[in-house]
DNA sequence: GCAACATGTATTTTCGAAAATTTGCATTTT
DNA sequence: AAAATGCAAATTTTCGAAAATACATGTTGC
């Protein structure tokens, strides 16, 4: 990484993602600078392509903030996910070799193993979970042969990923869901080729996954619908969509 | 408009698009703040907005550059868009509503009316076409309830916007297709709620429209495959995609 | 007491120059 | 002659301060 734009990128992009800085909450310039050590520019830059891709909200002359969470919001990028994970699924399966199930079957191996490793509230252990889900994902489609489309489906992990972390970091894994299982299920029959079982599961696999972050979030909220707290730390602000 | 990093955006952007700043150039940052009349942060912090919805890229400490066009990618964008604008015009004939009708029907009429007023190659009246085209096919799709598909289908719209405008900027429009007529078969059926036959003949559309820029490309391009020139002015530099 | 207004402060936005890096070119070396 | 090296110019990147704007607070007028 040779840039100071690049380092804040990366930086910004992680800590909204993994909530150390929270949904609607103010960036000041100043107190990024002495948080991140830099000045104005490289800051700015990064947090006007994090703004494109929806992770920063800028508004004129009052500076940027992070974009909030609601519950319709993460229903819409559910269901286009499925959208489009259903079709590069189904590409994947047309076109994928020998490279492409490698990867599938070397990513759920690599998940297995941390999920089982994986006990408690560690957040080191957490990140990495996260990290082979994301691959694991990724693997699954990465045959499609569409750039534009897995560049796509890269975005719509982060935006829904930034909806698990939340839950993922109580210390009460209450694991209701074998998860683990649907993956293994999922891998089964992708390498099967059986092209409509493969992309029910996913699709079951992401609708679970959002009905259960539903659940938890009208468990874990006070106020009316379709506004999301963060659950970590004690500072109550409240944060609502565009 | 308020702040400068607007303008610089807008600007940029209508220029990329429009082929004023040609696919490939390189973006010196003294140039354009002489070209703009602005410094280099306004500047920066549109460009790196623009590198995130892949109408610019990014070399570190090289400098920005317009981002270049290619069959392939063309086909890739198409595809996609084929994908996502089938799933969001069926929801807008099941969800949309006499306002939505309304949209469409005016929006259709303000076309076809600059499409008979479209006579050569006049600049100005293209880009009134332009956004005309634009505002009918967003109008097709605007009841799909959806604001993440809204605005991919809008992006999606500018990447297949710049491989379009070069065609018309030739003063022979050799008009073998009967465009106009497409756009209100589209509207008949879509207006008649007949989702099979509506979507078929929007992906025709898309489909033809591609294939015919396929065509026009190959005739006008000495090179190998997957490149694209363009076509006014005597710069002979040819660009590649990433 | 309350609303409109003015004033000072905090914050964002923008500029122009300094620092860091690449690029082009001439020179040397093999 | 070709490749490697070193230097100067051009360019990007970054900083720190100036300008512009928003925000909070207190004041005035009614």
């Amino acid at each position: 990484m040779t840039t100071l734009t690049e380092k804040a990128y990366e930086a910004l992009r992680q800590d909204i993602v993994r909530g150390t800085l929270k949904p609607g909450q103010q960036l000041r310039m100043a107190e990024l600078s002495a948080q991140y050590q830099m000045g104005f520019s490289p800051l700015r830059e990064a947090l006007s392509r994090l703004q494109a891709e929806g992770l920063t909200v800028l508004a004129p002359l009052r500076g940027f903030t992070v974009a909030t969470l609601s519950i319709s919001e993460m229903w819409d990028t559910v269901n286009l996910r499925i959208l489009i994970e259903s079709e590069a699924l189904k590409l994947s399966m047309q076109h994928g070799g020998d490279d492409w199930e490698a990867g599938i079957v070397s990513t759920l191996h690599a998940l297995t193993l941390q999920y089982e490793r994986h006990s408690g509230a560690d957040k080191l252990a957490i990140w990495e979970l996260e990290s082979r889900h994301h691959a694991f994902h990724m693997a699954l489609v990465s045959a499609c042969g569409s750039p534009r489309m897995l560049n796509l489906i890269e975005r719509l992990y982060v935006d829904t990923e930034r909806y698990r972390i939340p839950i993922l970091l109580q210390s009460v894994p209450h694991r209701v869901r074998n998860i683990q299982k649907e993956h293994t299920e999922i891998a089964d029959a992708v390498l099967a080729r059986k092209s409509e079982l493969a992309i029910q599961k996913l699709v079951a696999h992401y609708q679970l996954t959002a009905c259960s972050i539903e659940k938890w979030t009208q468990a874990n909220t006070n106020n009316s619908d379709g506004k999301i707290e963060q659950p970590s730390g004690g500072t109550r602000e409240v944060k609502t969509l565009a």
